[in-house]
DNA sequence: TTGGAATGTCAACAACACTGACGTATACTG
DNA sequence: CAGTATACGTCAGTGTTGTTGACATTCCAA
């Protein structure tokens, strides 16, 4: 290991950064930044009766206004029955409406009222305030690499459901 | 918005980087990220009577043999009560061991078992396969730029934690 | 030595995920 | 048209993980 050329680190190329301690750090910095990511959304909604679980279904209905209730499923990556439980309060609360659909009258579509995108806009100004100060800290280009491996570390779906999300908002 | 010079995009240096949409698909990012990374051994652990808590405390407590439970708690930031109620069923699983400290008999530290490493050693293969594969398919400054954007993103207090373990491990 | 701070444990409760089962309305297909 | 599949909602039960509150033990300092 003091050696430096040992380690199978170097093989053709620089693979220094493939080392078991080197995936450790990286594992422990998704951890905590994971935390932090969330930190101020939860804040915020821990005074109200809402919870992680709101803030992601407002984000995507406010994302994709008019989506259907299984394409929001599809997204969050939870059962229907805990989805429900999520939409059935915003609803309750006024923050959600569903609408029938015109086509296809079995779909619900899903959109957010004014006072929905008012806690919408709050939750992702806390956010986005953070991600923008990490980002410029960052710069640019630490920005792209950061962007990269995020996606190659999703599971192919969800790389699959965020290219498409990228698209419809560009 | 359309002029591509009032939007404050250019002033000085370009931070294209840096408008809603660029910090919006961050965000986005980081969820589904998120999702992968803990796909693997949630999988695991499903099987088991174990949940990501479990995962939490066994790889903090082989990463740092011998700390005491309180530490433990600033680093997973949760209640002490959360804490104790997972590390209660890992010592009565035979997976940790909890030893009254020497110079402070208030202090437990913990250490991981046999069978506690075993489990260690199958969770975080599971989770450095899913890096390893991310980083290598990323190159080595898309990692630079990762964890440089994901440092910026924890709290301070965070920073100093990772900060020291990342000392203690290289 | 006594009172406060630190450390850790036990108990009860809330949020949010899961499975399984069922019901209703609508759409599609042979 | 009959039968099947799809989309959505709901009830009931369970497990993990977080919370607060109450309490015991140990240490330390006035």
């Amino acid at each position: 290991m003091s050696d430096g050329r040992s380690t199978s680190a170097y093989s053709g190329e620089n693979l220094l950064f493939l080392t078991d301690e080197q995936l450790r750090q990286g594992i422990e910095a998704m951890f905590f930044a994971y935390r932090g990511f969330t930190a101020d959304p939860d804040r915020i909604l821990a005074d109200m009766a809402y919870g992680r679980a709101h803030h992601r279904a407002i984000h995507f209905i406010h994302r994709a206004p008019g989506t259907t209730v299984n394409n929001l499923l599809n997204i969050l990556g939870v059962t229907k029955q805990s989805l429900n439980r999520v939409l059935r309060t915003l609803v309750a609360q006024g923050l959600v409406i569903s609408k029938v659909g015109k086509v296809d009258k079995r779909e619900r579509h899903l959109f957010l009222t004014d006072e929905g995108s008012r806690l919408e806009q709050t939750l992702s100004d806390a956010q986005r305030a953070r991600m923008r100060s990490a980002f410029r800290d960052a710069g640019p280009e630490a920005v792209a690499g950061f962007r990269t491996v995020l996606e190659a570390m999703m599971d192919t779906e969800m790389q699959r459901a965020y290219a498409r999300l990228k698209e419809t908002g560009a």
